[in-house]
DNA sequence: AAGAACGTGAGC
DNA sequence: GCTCACGTTCTT
């Protein structure tokens, strides 16, 4: 049984039209296997592996005297824990966490309680943030001019940046902006790593498992000139603005740390 | 503000 | 090198 889904455009007149072109796949094959072996739901739904979580971002010493990873192997990662764990960009995201940790950037605070409930990414006690007191660097621009990874990387690991604060996606924030423009705006970081990144297809929304174009769109009736997927197929994830309203929406809050609480915003007073 | 056109990153 | 399609810029 196929779980593809072809939601209709307005009327749809696709298969008929679809052309030869059209992957009758919801995305490209190099996306489709794009190493989450999971799908979304799957992560919301599934409650976390018994993983010592904090062990990753707090390597012990013999952890630590492994440098960041030589090219020539990857990160590891624990056991039974998916390859979400890597950021799209490869980065390990225990590594990142640590990085951040040492730049002072992020404060691991234990959840009294366990708060049991994890509910989806324990949200739960909401704003209760009281701020922890962290350290208060101005760090954004700095950030912005040396972190090496996507930023796609911190929503899933659950940071977002507002106002030059770090955050915990569980809190809610104002967006991330100030990284995100570090992949998509060069000229904004003085030229870190040489130019923006493209977002890819989310794979999940509805658009992106539509199997084909409706041939009617002014994309896909312009496609020639215009290099635009069809309307329809237009992953949800990339019509918003990085860094927009509702941009750190796109990950389910700590899909990754049901259980989470201890990550906790580092406030800058 | 929305849509069209274009440049170009990325996969094959 | 070709194609797809994301991001940016231009036009309406």
């Amino acid at each position: 049984m196929s779980t593809a889904v072809d939601i209709a455009g307005p009327s749809s007149p696709d298969q008929a039209h679809s052309s030869a072109k059209i992957p009758n796949e919801p995305l490209r094959p190099s996306l489709k296997r794009s190493s989450h072996p999971y799908s979304l739901s799957h992560y919301i739904s599934t409650p976390s592996p018994a993983v010592d979580v904090k062990s990753l971002i707090q390597p012990s010493p013999a952890q630590e005297q492994r440098p960041a990873q030589p090219s020539n192997s990857k990160p590891r990662r624990a056991p039974s824990w998916p390859d979400m764990w890597e950021s799209p960009s490869g980065l390990h995201l225990a590594h990142a966490a640590e990085l951040l940790m040492r730049a002072g950037l992020l404060a691991l605070t234990p959840v009294k309680g366990g708060k049991g409930d994890g509910e989806t990414g324990g949200s739960g006690p909401e704003e209760e943030e009281e701020d922890s007191t962290g350290c208060s660097t101005d760090f954004q621009p700095f950030l912005g001019a040396w972190f090496p990874f996507s930023p796609a990387l911190f929503p899933l690991a659950g940071f977002q940046m507002g106002g030059g604060q770090w955050r915990s996606t569980a809190v809610g924030a104002e967006g991330i902006e100030g990284l995100v423009a570090e992949g998509y705006s060069p000229g904004s970081l003085g030229g870190g790593s040489g130019g923006r990144r493209k977002r890819k297809r989310c794979g999940e929304c509805v658009p992106c498992r539509r199997q084909t174009n409706c041939e009617q769109c002014s994309s896909c009736r312009n496609r020639k000139r215009g290099h635009q997927i069809c309307k329809y197929r237009k992953c949800e994830e990339l019509k918003r603005k990085p860094g927009g309203p509702g941009f750190e929406s796109r990950v389910p809050l700590l899909p990754f740390f049901p259980e989470i609480g201890w990550f906790k915003e580092v406030k800058t007073q």
